[in-house]
DNA sequence: CCGTTGCGTTAGTCCGACTAACGATGTACG
DNA sequence: CGTACATCGTTAGTCGGACTAACGCAACGG
């Protein structure tokens, strides 16, 4: 059997397939990013909080305290930022920042029990958006995109 | 059989997913995305194009001519920076404007003989850059991927 | 006819990612 | 020891992309 070509389209060496520019996975990819962040954003807004926020908690949960520095390089805040975000959390309790005694140029960066109160609430807050977010997939498609995202990541992190 | 918890987590609460903020699809998704707009961007950079410019064209050989309000609404390109991506791509007479004979408020944008060269030149680099993007994925991986994205982007669009 | 809408264009805002440089401190090594 | 270099937190500032506002003009609908 041949090779179907687009009949309505003059053979100029036009593409074999149509619609290159909706199945580009770049632009899909972005375009869905940009959907995400916009609902991410807005969800934790409500709650008072930006990712950042949620980013360096669950990070000082999961991972222990740690400079700030440290941190920065755990959630892929620079470390610039995290100065901010950190001035954020605090001026609302749910960190402490204190001095380390062994190196006299770092801040130890501790969550404290309302940030862990708060980074609960957030955590439901996002599982909800993720809920919206993820909504046209199954549980099994949900994993698996999660799984190729990772793997995608994954590849260039190593790579770069 | 009992719900496996952590076993190396005291049980306060904490969640009962590790390594939530990596499994994140909204954080995942941010950072593919900007992997994949770094690796794009650098790419077309080579070939003297922007990514505009790539959806201008392509949009133009796959629908034809149109108003730059139109271009606009089937890229997704804001018309307001419209404008200048059409004045880059006019500048390389990749692309003609004239005006509508019809209706004098618009535009009309066509693509020329070599916008059509050059349209062919970028695929070519997008397709491999693609490549690169989606390399830990094999190929019905690729498609798998692509049709997540999709509904998941379809679903936005609707709701939004 | 007039109010509304759509057009192309300019200018400018906003925000997030990222860089540069700082003083203070720590580390390695001759 | 001393001295070169690296790392820390912080401030300031750049850059680019997404987006808004407003404009003069033209078309459309009642």
């Amino acid at each position: 059997m041949i090779r179907a070509e687009a009949a309505d389209m003059p053979d100029d060496g036009a593409p074999k397939t149509p619609d290159r520019l909706r199945r580009r996975a770049s632009r899909l990819l972005s375009q869905v990013s940009v959907r995400s962040d916009r609902l991410i954003t807005e969800g934790l807004a409500q709650a008072d909080a930006r990712k950042w926020h949620y980013a360096a908690l669950a990070s000082l949960e999961e991972y222990g305290p740690g400079s700030q520095a440290e941190l920065s390089r755990r959630t892929d805040i620079y470390r610039s930022d995290m100065v901010g975000v950190l001035n954020e959390l605090a001026e609302r309790d749910l960190v402490e920042r204190m001095p380390d005694p062994d190196d006299r140029r770092r801040n130890i960066i501790t969550i404290s029990t309302r940030g862990r109160r708060h980074l609960r609430r957030l955590d439901k807050v996002l599982d909800d958006l993720h809920d919206e977010l993820l909504a046209p997939l199954s549980p099994a498609e949900r994993d698996q995109f999660v799984q190729l995202l990772t793997r995608l990541l994954d590849h260039h992190v190593r790579v770069s």
